[in-house]
This record gives structure tokens, C-alpha cells and sequence, in this order.
DNA sequence: GTTATTGCAAAGGCTTTGCACACTT
DNA sequence: AAGTGTGCAAAGCCTTTGCAATAAC
């Protein structure tokens, strides 16, 4: 039982640092950059965007140091990922509500989707089915009203 | 629009040639045993489990083929792509009900999900929010009734 | 001083693409 | 005959891993 969701919301930089270091990490000029990076990006990031937003400041940093610090991050259950099946999975920093994305497949724009969306049916699903839903992160998709009103939905071929 | 689901259910593999003859396509016995492994596999499929099965027959088929051969059969419609997060795409032949999976984390089964669970949360976020979700396919990832028993639910780390 | 962490480089997995030859139409 | 489809090989992309040097504890 995983238990609750921690407020970070107003979590401060020391505050992780110290989260760090009692989960046994080390705290790294690396690894607080990402976080910064993680903690500003209004949204969900690639592992490529998180590296080029640190490489501005510390322009040594590798892609593999991100992606071993977003495993530490997400094992401390700070950070989720999300696979929109664009090929590369994007992360995001767990400060907020549980919420969801609306992923359009015709511009690619992903907007957040309040997650008492799913409540209803994650209440079925364990009731009906025994099956415990995890239902931090979905992702749904389809298209977004801008684009059905462009008619952009092509019959392609 | 793409309008109406047709059912596929009682084709035969003369009318899956047709339709490839239709479509512009050529007919070549790659492309018929790739669609034979797709219909007779039992669910969802990787490129890779395709290229196996078909290869017990044809064993020059390259992955090349069965990817290219997927690509078509997805612009027709009658194969769908679903990403469960695992790293490879799975690929089913959709001559069922609109239907979706419930993935459990911990001991990768799955399982299908039938569509009225799904269809009053479309409902909402098309009058609500004006997203048409596209809701062919779906995946949930969680706990099935078996792994919550067995308590593998791990706090990792 | 110990231990975890970093950067570099290379490998890994899945998927896509270029090209000449073969096959369907 | 015309044109698509195929196999082969190579490349592409994101991600992971091995290793010696480095930095945090």
C-alpha cells in the first residue's frame, strides 16, 4: 500500500537535498540541476530536454547522469514517468494533484486532465474486476478540439 | 470521421487479399502470413513474435517486412499498435469489439478490458472538455487480482 | 578513507531506411 | 513491361551499462 501522496508543492531545494541524502544518495551539483530543471519545466520533459536545460549551466553534464538520476528520483517517488509513445518517455515532477494528460495524435500537444476523470471507472475496476488500477499517470488520446475543428483528422493513405 | 467499424470477424484470407488489392497493395505470401500470424495469434503480438511465427514457414522474412507490412495494415485499419511501456510496440488484428488491456505490473499478464468501462468517461471529456478521445485502445497498468494477493506489490529501493 | 557518482564510450534493443533484385499486377 | 515489395545491411533513436577518475560523505 504505497500510502500517501506527500505534499511537495512548496517544497525547497534543501528540502530534496536532505530527502537525498536520508534515501542514502549523494547530493551532487548534477543532481540538484536536474531536479531544478525537473522542478521549472511547466510540465513533462524529455531526458534529452532535461540534459540541454543543464548543459546551459554545466555544460559537461552526459545523458546517462540524467537518466540515473531520474531513476533515483523516481524510486523516491518524486518524479513520474509517462510513455505518450512518442518513442521517448517524458518525466515530470510529482508536485501536484494526480492528474492525467490528453494527448493529441494530430499536434502533439499534451493538455493535463483532472484525475477525477477516472475515479469512477478506477472504483469499477477494482469492485467489478479485483483489478488495483494504478491511475497516477494516464494518458489518453485522441484529438484536441483545435484540431478537429482544422479537420486535420486525415484518412490517411 | 473515420465512420464505422467493420467486422472483420468471419473473414476469410481471400478477402484480406481483396482489400490489399483495393488499397493499392500487392499480395505477396509475406504479407498473407504475416496477416495469418496476426489473426491466429490469440491476442497481441510483438514485430518480433510475428517475424518468428512466420519464419517457421518462410524463414527469409526479414523484420524489415513484417514492419512494413504492419504499417500498411495499420493505415488500413485493420491492425492496431498498442504501447504497454514495455519498449516494443504490440500489434493486433482488430476484427474484435473495441476492447482494452489491463496490465499488471508486476507479473506483465494481460488482460482484456471491455469497452463500457471506458465509454462514460469518453462521453465526458467530449461534452466537458471538447478532446474526442480516440478509446480503440487502451491500456491501464496496475495490479491484477493474483499479484495483490501475493503481496508483490514491493516497495522498491 | 570509503563509497557513491560522474563522464566517457560503447553496447543494447526496437525500428526505420537505402538500395538492388525479385515478384505481383 | 511497370511498379511495388522484398531481403540485406546499415543507420537511427532512446536507453542502459562498464569502467577509471572524481567528488561527496
Amino acid at each position: 500500500m504505497g500510502g500517501g501522496r506527500v505534499d511537495w508543492g512548496s517544497m525547497q531545494d534543501s528540502d530534496v537535498a536532505m530527502m537525498l541524502r536520508r534515501a542514502g544518495h549523494k547530493v551532487t551539483p548534477q543532481r540538484m540541476m536536474i531536479i531544478r530543471a525537473l522542478r521549472t519545466a511547466r510540465g513533462h520533459v524529455t531526458a534529452g530536454q532535461i540534459a540541454d536545460d543543464v548543459r546551459r549551466h554545466f555544460p559537461a553534464v552526459d545523458l546517462s547522469t540524467v537518466y540515473r538520476t531520474l531513476d533515483v528520483l523516481k524510486r523516491m517517488r518524486v518524479v513520474t514517468a509517462i510513455d505518450v509513445g512518442t518513442g521517448d518517455s517524458m518525466f515530470e515532477w510529482s508536485d501536484k494533484e494526480p492528474h492525467h494528460h490528453l494527448v493529441c495524435t494530430s499536434c502533439d500537444s499534451i493538455e493535463n486532465l483532472d484525475h477525477h476523470y477516472l475515479e469512477d471507472m478506477g472504483a469499477r475496476l477494482k469492485a467489478e474486476l479485483g483489478f488495483e488500477p494504478n491511475l497516477d499517470h494516464f494518458a489518453i488520446f485522441g484529438l484536441c478540439r483545435e484540431c478537429q475543428m482544422d479537420g486535420c483528422n486525415g484518412h490517411e493513405a
